[in-house]
DNA sequence: TGAGCAAGAATTGTATACGATCCAACATCA
DNA sequence: TGATGTTGGATCGTATACAATTCTTGCTCA
């Protein structure tokens, strides 16, 4: 295990992506305000590679950057949840046709590796980690099929999936997430796109089956709530 | 005419719209360098200002920074070429025919407006700023199919394009453009959707079919004055 | 009691200073 | 002559200082 107090400076790319992971684990809520000094502190950097790192976060959509005000974790409206799945679904279905007809042995210990990862974290309870991995399996598609620009904007869409799926999940149990993925698999090994294809396009129905896509209060409530008034 | 020295600073935003312009009307070429302290002295801000918006376009894939060499209009790989088109074959055609079945009266005036510009432009003979009006077609289409977050990746994609069109780009008539333009506005006055999703495939592949393999030299353009300032 | 307000603290926005790296021109030597 | 080394200027990267804004807290007054 790493150190806390890292002696090499870090550079804003991987503060980025530690606080990305945080966010995907929901460790990090949505409305959660992030200090750019205490980012400093946590970090031993100066503002300015922080400031660096969350501005390439915001452009991302992971953070939202109120003047003035400070980074916060974005709360995405029902409206982009919609928007982001309709986009998945545009994106993901022929990716996955195209990396499952290009899959070599290596790609595929690699999703059986990723599977198994989510298995683990499932079974240590961990559900964040989980769902990072789940968001990590369906990247590593993008990567197979070689089609590096869409890979970008499924970054982002999967990132923005999770702040989704922080605030509109119905249930906890991502137990049917497994599954999908190796039905996925196995199309994979057998090359078969189009089977690969539907299944994606399935897997993104049944996730977006599962949100609870109703209007609702804001944050104000979750207060409200813990205090059980 | 804007003053050649403004009064009230720029913004960093305000300054990567005009470097982005620059650059879809290729005024700016692909490889064209963009130093920090000339940026300073054209719109008067400090070089935190200029460094914000050089990341927000390298983010968006118009710029390239190297490390401790500075920052470069793009030069898209011949691969990159092929997953742009890929990518809005992907996402325009759906959204082409949300878009269609959605236009109100007001949507179809201003994408008449628009092509009657591409026409002025090249009339004038105003090549780049014709194909800069043409990419904003595209990206009016998608703000009427009311997709924020697929407008977003147009938008990169666009900006690529622009970029993979000033390096591959066969020859230099754009006039196919605007008549495939014009039957796209034609299916949205029917609002028939069908139509402008296999107009705008077509349309796309139209475009894709003429790109080349040939490399450019880059322009060694001043950078004030591909900036009009 | 509660709304409005004012002062100070906390936080972010921008400019600048300084160190690190790169690059081009010139000098040196085989 | 040509390759290589060196030096100074140009340019970029990061830290810090200061300005602008927002937030908190406590006060006043109806």
């Amino acid at each position: 295990m790493a150190a806390r107090t890292e002696i090499k400076p870090m550079t804003a790319d991987k503060i980025a992506a530690q606080l990305t992971d945080a966010v995907h684990e929901h460790r990090l809520q949505p409305g959660a305000k992030l200090r750019e000094d205490e980012l400093c502190e946590i970090f031993g950097v100066s503002r300015t590679i922080v400031r660096q790192s969350l501005r390439s976060l915001e452009f991302e959509g992971l953070l939202t950057i109120e003047k003035n005000r400070g980074a916060f974790v974005s709360k995405p409206t029902l409206k982009e949840a919609h928007e982001v799945f309709q986009a998945r679904a545009l994106l993901e279905p022929t990716t996955a046709r195209a990396a499952a007809e290009r899959a070599n042995d290596v790609d595929i210990d690699m999703l059986e590796q990723h599977i198994e990862a989510e298995h683990a974290a499932l079974a240590q309870d961990e559900a964040g980690l989980a769902l990072k991995l789940s968001g990590d399996f369906h990247l590593e598609i993008a990567r197979i099929a070689d089609q590096n620009t869409i890979e970008q904007f499924l970054r982002q869409l999967i990132s923005r999936s999770s702040l989704v799926i922080a605030l509109y999940w119905r249930r906890r149990n991502a137990l049917c997430e497994s599954n999908a993925h190796h039905a996925l698999l196995d199309a994979f090994r057998n090359h078969n796109g189009a089977d690969a294809e539907e299944l994606m396009k399935g897997h993104l129905l049944d996730i977006y089956s599962q949100l609870d896509l109703r209007e609702r209060e804001d944050g104000t409530t979750s207060l409200r709530d813990a205090l059980k008034l």
